[in-house]
DNA sequence: CTGAAAGCGCTTACAG
DNA sequence: CTGAAAGCGCTTACAG
């Protein structure tokens, strides 16, 4: 790369045509990653000299004249939920070994939030979008679907659209499982609000596991949360004041285990030693706290390919057989859960 | 806005030029937000027709014309660092207000990382970057500067180059000042790799805090990490396996200081009674912590502001008196320390 | 203030 | 496989 492109005059197609003695047209085709890579002597000349001229396709007008940009639009409720963060980067890499950009929008969890995200997002011609804020009831999903935008919904299902999922309700269960392995029967439980879809499945696995196991679920045990630290914290000092014991507790997600463990400690109630506590989606931080927390590893990595792979099809107008793509959680045992004694 | 724009024909500038009888010169100049404001009755006409048709200008095709994306690029070491995903979600905001948007890239530490984000970007046409990653070392500055994408510093200074910063050096002051005022003379520092300029700064505000107060540096209580909650516990073990006793840590991160609470915990220590911890950043969980954790509030949003205005002027070519602005940070003192006893 | 025309850097039928 | 030409949707001197 003799020249980095800068703000000088850019290398543009035609420098390299002129330089190889060959059209424009061939160059562009030659260097068309979509066309079978040509191993002609011609075609190795034209890639030496682009690369020799530091050449790089511009996109803006690639995308213009092609009516594709690859870039796809992640939607997040906000990146400082450091799972969306995970998630998000887990996109940007796929999206980097495929040749795509990925552009992210947050909706900051306000009810017009989605809308503004996917009207900018489309204003910036992405190819599709990848939704994964997590209102039920918004009626984004319909909007959508009404819009002509390709999209894949990921890390939660609605309206029957493809999706790219982890199987909450299958983590809700082992999660609940591992509690009951160690001979926990009374749980409380820190679920997410109505809307969020992830949060209640989640919860109707913590039902089966429970049930399977004919442990009664207290009501004033389970906890309702807007997903923050401190409504969790809330919830718990709630379930304390109205007395009711319970030696363990399943949190929806580890914000939430992070919330509901803070409240335990003011109330002089250790973790493990008084109650066991069970996160999810298992976010860097929570191996590292004080008392490591016990979680569900959500394979963040292979559900954004998933979403990609889907949405790809999408744009691509290729039917995908299925449409709804699972993967499966797993259990991290940590220090934050012990058997009881 | 009759028709959302998609997958269809989309509404074209000819189009609306078309419907109000005028040219798709006269649109573009009317539609043109850089011009003046007209509010001449052919204006309003056209816009009131844009408006209706559901008209959007094409970005790329715009962006292709004008030899520039209103995108600006952000390069963070990585996004589940919340102070990161903080900083960039300032970032994504500001750009919006000014219709411009931010996409970012990661370095994830990698040596090699700075390099592959800025080329990304500048692949992807950004009109500028703003560099927040933290390698004092890193070539990727000297690299910038000699390609020609206009660039500004976040978070750090380097090279001399422009750059938007917090007051690292008074925070850290600030920082040991609240606890030399507590009655702590004993204060270990929790500092980051020798590389981060930002890390190094804030020890030298330590060192001038404890100077002035006349109070020893213990070199066995500076704890180098790379800023992982995992080497800031090994850090708290060494200087507790070394038998040097301290009443209080300030850590040059949050993620540090949670880092030293989690070692301080499994070695009986109790945060603040034994050892009061003062942390950096305020990210959104250190307040929700089970015990509430005070910390160095950076103004994220000031720092992304002046540094979208400085990357802003370097673009248009306008010199921008000083080049260098700082933003103050401000002590948020919560339950993690106490006065000495 | 307005319009016709050129051109940004590509891709892609079309014809050879 | 190759090249000349048209055109993606804009913006912008240029001339009126």
């Amino acid at each position: 790369m003799e020249q980095e492109s800068g703000r000088g005059r850019r290398v543009t197609i035609l420098d390299v045509a002129r330089a190889a003695g060959v059209s424009k047209s061939t160059v562009s085709r030659i260097l068309d990653d979509r066309l079978p890579h040509s191993r002609s002597p011609n075609a190795q000349k034209v890639r030496r000299i682009a690369d020799e001229l530091g050449y790089t396709r511009d996109v803006f007008a690639s995308g213009l004249r092609q009516g594709r940009t690859n870039t796809v639009g992640v939607i997040v409720p906000r990146l400082t939920d450091t799972a969306m963060a995970v998630f998000f980067e887990a996109i940007s890499h796929a999206s980097d070994r495929r040749g795509k950009l990925a552009v992210v929008a947050t909706t900051d969890h306000q009810p017009d939030g989605a809308r503004r995200a996917v009207r900018n997002l489309v204003k910036r011609r992405v190819d599709g979008i990848i939704f994964a804020a997590d209102r039920r009831d918004d009626p984004v999903v319909s909007w959508l679907d009404e819009s002509e935008v390709p999209y894949v919904l990921a890390l939660r299902r609605e309206g029957g659209g493809d999706a790219a999922v982890g199987d909450d309700v299958l983590g809700g269960y082992l999660a609940t499982r591992h509690l009951l392995d160690l001979g926990h029967t009374t749980i409380a439980l820190l679920t997410g609000p109505e809307f969020a879809s992830n949060a209640r499945l989640r919860q109707d696995g913590f039902r089966e596991a429970m049930e399977e196991q004919g442990a009664a679920i207290d009501p004033v045990l389970v906890g309702a949360t807007d997903f923050t630290v401190d409504s969790a914290a809330d919830a718990v000092h709630r379930m304390l004041d109205a007395g009711h014991e319970f030696s363990a507790l399943f949190a929806a997600t580890d914000n939430l285990a992070i919330g509901a463990m803070s409240a335990l400690a003011r109330r002089g109630k250790r973790v493990p030693d008084d109650v066991s506590v069970v996160g999810y989606n298992d976010i860097p931080l929570s191996a590292h706290l004080p008392v490591p927390l016990t979680s569900m590893r959500v394979p963040f990595e292979e559900i954004a390919s998933n979403a990609l792979e889907l949405l790809e099809a999408k744009i691509d107008h290729r039917s995908v057989t299925g449409g709804v793509r699972t993967s499966t959680p797993s259990l991290i045992p940590r220090g934050s859960t012990r058997r009881v004694i």
